[in-house]
RNA sequence: GCCCGGGUGGCGAAACUGGUAGACGCAGGGGACUUAAAAUCCCCAGCCGUAAGGCGUGCGGGUUCGAGUCCCGCCCCGGGCACCA
């Protein structure tokens, strides 16, 4: 049967394609081809009105997991919210492809990392199709492609040239097994995942970018950093940690007498440096090693050091061990002579190696210090009396008084930091310093799947960049993996590891080492801009597009993935390739997806698989449960019964929008005529659009938007007018239901828009106006309590004065019960809303 | 260990700036339609109580006319901690 009948704005509409059944596969799969055909999602480079909606690119792992749905259908609904806001879109999408788990794949398969990334990449391309997330394909990339990891390559070594690399020693987890270095994942235990042999700390050079060079812009610039989470930005002020203190230098005496170099260690507490018995060193420091070498009992320690994981949670729980060394270290101030140990919970990476021992005022060094009997000395004391200090309980860590410290008895933390410093400066001591926790990154990996290295190792020039007209230097990517080692490594490739020096033309070798993924996905963001440029890292379109209005990614990102990007957000600008300071203005970090109260995993047999549940329900479904379940910040419970729902309500609000359109042509809306229930349907539809505004655009809270899209549309289902003027209503109702959902549910919304008889796509539509006068009420109920507790509910005038409300809420028979022989001693009106009547 | 979250009905949650706790949905109960079932629609539903009312937001205190919301002290659960991404 086919039928024409002319629409609202007067144009012809083929009713029959109303079918009375929601069929969600038939729809989505027209509303995607109407996309695909329009190049709908195609962003404008020279639009002025920009928004870059960007989620955190994924590992092409294989199989999209529900993780992947909740973090990609946010973005989309933010970036679809833009657009209907009137805002030019990109929203871009590519593979952060390099990584460990393709090496994992390729020893376990007898496959080669990029085939299977790059199989991986086509299977996990074609599911973000089929939930209909409105992308840019067109500037797809991954970050293997030799196009994209040549300007890694390219940056780094002008980085180089400026000093901002350095080659540095630092510990890494080594399989003495496999020879190979280990990810702290791949340590269980303490042993290799696939050796099982005893993992040892070991010192290796590696590349580093001086991130510390930004440390306080990276620090002060989260002051203004509006648009992200405060809980993020305490994450990162933490992990940068900024401390000011005092460097200080001790005289050494060793078994042949006094040395010519000075021990130099870092505190925070100067303050406590009279209460300093000891002086311990980190395993790997120099004078620890050259002690070694005269004492066997120092050389097994370090030897048992070795067995100790790198992890921080590690060295926080395990056990407080030492051994004494031969020297002796010379109190500056006081000539006192401290033994010198070696311990094993003082890191080599953080500050100099080295720190003074205050058991009475550190809880480290007292754990040390009672197992080791080394003197508790107290030197200070609470400021308040009452505070209790006992020293043969625990170390005393709060600031305080100084005792037992000669001259600086009496002063507190300040003044005596300042006296400490000064003396120690005086006398060449020591110096004020600040320290940031925060380390240089430590760029090399010792692994095949990653972005080559470009240096070159000249026996006669040292490291050398490989030069601009040689790059990208491309990973070979026909490779064959015998065990664990990287292939890069093995004589196989030894043709592609030799090279000429660029300098002295000499024979010399290529570094076989790959960056840290965390490198490419460090500046993804600014090249979805111009992908396609061949000439440039980054051109104008990059400048325009940057920053990121609102980026979108998990929690576990928080610290590492978002520091890095912003300070190489800092090395672009400062190479004049950006023009802003900071790469993401507004930061949405998403809960996990849990199932029977547990994160979904392999081992924990809950993965619910996201292809089956679109077979099964269709994407608008599931991205409207997905949205509807949680709010976006936090753990959500997957709930298949609860997908089921949101089924059921996606139905209802198409046969709603079946029903209105069978009814007849709806006249346009002369708000002047409306009677009361047509006024409450039209009220209740622009709260609901000024709540969805909110909710969308300054709360983020996207579950709310639903449930006040569910409840507009159960009261659609309650009017029962098709009076000319109700037909109007709930056309206007409609309308303004399909807008708000369509970001959450695009195809079904797309659809219905054109049902309901708009010519334009809905992704071409506007977000609907809120008529202020529709809000106005006549009426509004007034909760009255008696001493705090509700006692009734009046509907009165709206706008009431104070006297009128009390004087009503007095006169309510129920009220009167509990008021009644008792004296009114307040009452507090709050407008439109409350009267708290307080008798006694 | 350190840092960061969270704790509200049988379940997921809502309550936005201190003002009606439990909207919306899931599961459940009852009814309509059906030969029957599914689907759909309507009604009920925090706990105790016939009711009036009382009690209820992890536990214990506090501030306030009024606290899920603010403050102090605890308990439990989850996440991150530099070579997983």
């Amino acid at each position: 049967m086919l039928s024409l009948r002319a629409s609202r704005t007067g144009q012809i509409r083929d009713v029959s394609r109303m079918q009375q059944h929601y069929d969600p596969q038939a729809v989505e799969a027209r509303a995607q081809a109407a996309w695909e055909q329009a190049e709908a999602f195609r962003a404008d480079d020279t639009a002025t009105e920009k928004f870059y909606a960007l989620s955190m690119f994924p590992y092409p792992s294989g199989r999209m997991h529900m993780g992947h749905v909740r973090n990609y259908t946010l973005g989309d609904v933010i970036a679809r919210y833009q657009r209907l806001k009137g805002m030019s879109v990109l929203q871009p999408m590519g593979w952060d492809a390099f990584g460990l788990p393709a090496e994992n794949a390729a020893i376990q398969n007898k496959e080669t990392p990029a085939r299977w990334t790059r199989a991986n990449i086509d299977t996990m391309r074609a599911q973000f199709k089929r939930l209909g997330f409105g992308l840019d394909w067109s500037r797809e990339f991954a970050t293997c492609d030799p196009e994209y990891y040549r300007w890694e390559q390219w940056l780094f070594t002008r980085l180089f040239r400026k000093g901002m690399v350095e080659r540095k020693t630092t510990v890494v987890n080594w399989d003495p097994v496999d020879q190979t270095v280990l990810a702290n994942e791949q340590v269980e235990d303490g042993r290799g995942w696939r050796s099982g042999a005893l993992i040892e700390r070991r010192e290796m050079p590696q590349w580093t970018l001086k991130i510390t060079a930004y440390a306080q812009e990276l620090l002060d610039n989260l002051e203004h950093m509006d648009g992200w989470p405060e809980q993020v930005r305490t994450m990162q002020r933490n992990w940068i940690g900024r401390s000011e203190g005092v460097d200080i230098e001790f005289d050494l005496r060793g078994p042949d007498g006094p040395l010519d170099t000075r021990l130099k260690v870092y505190t925070t507490r100067p303050d406590t440096f009279m209460g300093c018995t000891c002086v311990a060193l980190a395993a790997e420091h120099p004078l620890a090693k050259a002690a070694a070498e005269r004492l066997p009992e120092v050389a097994e320690f370090r030897e048992r050091c070795r067995n100790l994981r790198t992890a921080e949670a590690d060295m926080a729980t395990m056990e407080k061990l030492g051994i004494a060394t031969d020297l002796v270290a010379i109190h500056p101030l006081t000539g006192a002579e401290l033994p010198v140990w070696v311990a094993n919970f003082v890191l080599m990476e953080y500050g100099s190696g080295a720190v003074m021992s205050v058991p009475g005022h550190d809880q480290r060094d007292w754990e040390f210090a009672r197992k080791y009997d080394l003197p508790i000395v107290q030197v200070i004391e609470p400021l308040d009396p009452t505070m209790s200090c006992d020293l043969e309980q625990e170390a005393f860590v709060e600031r305080g008084r100084l005792v037992h410290s000669g001259a600086y008895d009496g002063l507190e933390f300040e003044a005596a930091f300042d006296a400490v410093a000064s003396a120690l400066e005086a006398k060449g001591y020591g110096e004020r310093r600040v320290n940031f926790r925060l380390r240089d990154w430590g760029v090399s990996r010792q692994r095949y799947w990653g972005c080559p290295i470009p240096m070159i190792h000249c026996p006669a020039c040292g490291p050398v960049p490989v030069p601009d007209a040689d790059l990208p230097v491309v990973l070979p990517t026909d490779v064959a993996f015998e065990g664990v080692a990287s292939p890069l490594k093995t004589d196989a490739l030894a043709e592609w590891r030799r090279c000429s020096c660029p300098e002295c033309g000499g024979e010399a070798e290529r570094e076989s080492d790959t960056f840290d993924t965390f490198m490419e996905s460090s500046w993804y963001y600014a090249r979805f801009a111009c992908a396609d440029n061949d000439a440039a890292m980054l051109d104008e379109r990059a400048r325009a597009w940057t920053p990121v209005d609102h980026y979108v990614g998990g929690i576990e990102h928080a610290v590492l993935h978002l520091l890095y990007a912003r300070f190489f957000h800092k090395l672009l600008r400062d190479e004049g390739l950006v023009d802003s300071d900071e790469p993401f203005t507004r930061l949405l970090l998403l809960g996990m997806v849990n199932k029977d109260g547990r994160k979904m995993s392999k081992s924990a047999g809950n993965i619910v698989s996201p292809d089956e549940l679109v077979a099964a329900y269709g994407a608008d479904a599931v991205r409207t449960f997905m949205m509807f379940a949680a709010p976006p910040d936090q753990t959500v419970e997957w709930s298949d019964s609860g997908v089921e729902g949101s089924v059921r309500f996606l139905k209802r609000l198409w046969k709603q929008v079946a029903d209105h359109v069978a009814a007849g042509p709806a006249p346009s809306l002369d708000t002047s005529a409306l009677d009361a229930g047509q006024r409450a349907l039209r009220r209740r539809v622009h709260e609901t659009i000024e709540r969805a505004d909110d909710d969308y655009g300054r709360r983020i809270n996207f579950n709310t938007v639903v449930s006040g899209c569910m409840e507009l549309s159960n009261e659609i289902g309650r009017f029962e007018d098709d009076t000319p003027e109700g037909l109007a209503v709930r056309q206007e109702a409609l309308d303004a239901v399909v807008r708000l959902l369509a970001p959450i549910a695009p195809h079904i919304c797309h659809e219905l828009w054109q049902a309901l008889g708009h010519s334009e796509m809905l992704i071409d539509a506007r977000w609907p106006e809120v008529d202020p006068d529709a809000l106005a009420r006549d009426t509004v109920q007034i909760v009255v309590q008696v001493n705090g507790k509700v006692r009734a509910r009046l509907e009165l005038a709206a706008g009431l004065d104070r006297d009128a409300a009390v004087a009503a809420a007095m006169a309510d028979a129920n009220v009167e019960r509990f008021t009644d022989g008792k004296a009114l001693r307040k009452a507090i009106h709050v407008p439109d809303k409350l009267v708290n009547l307080v008798v006694a």
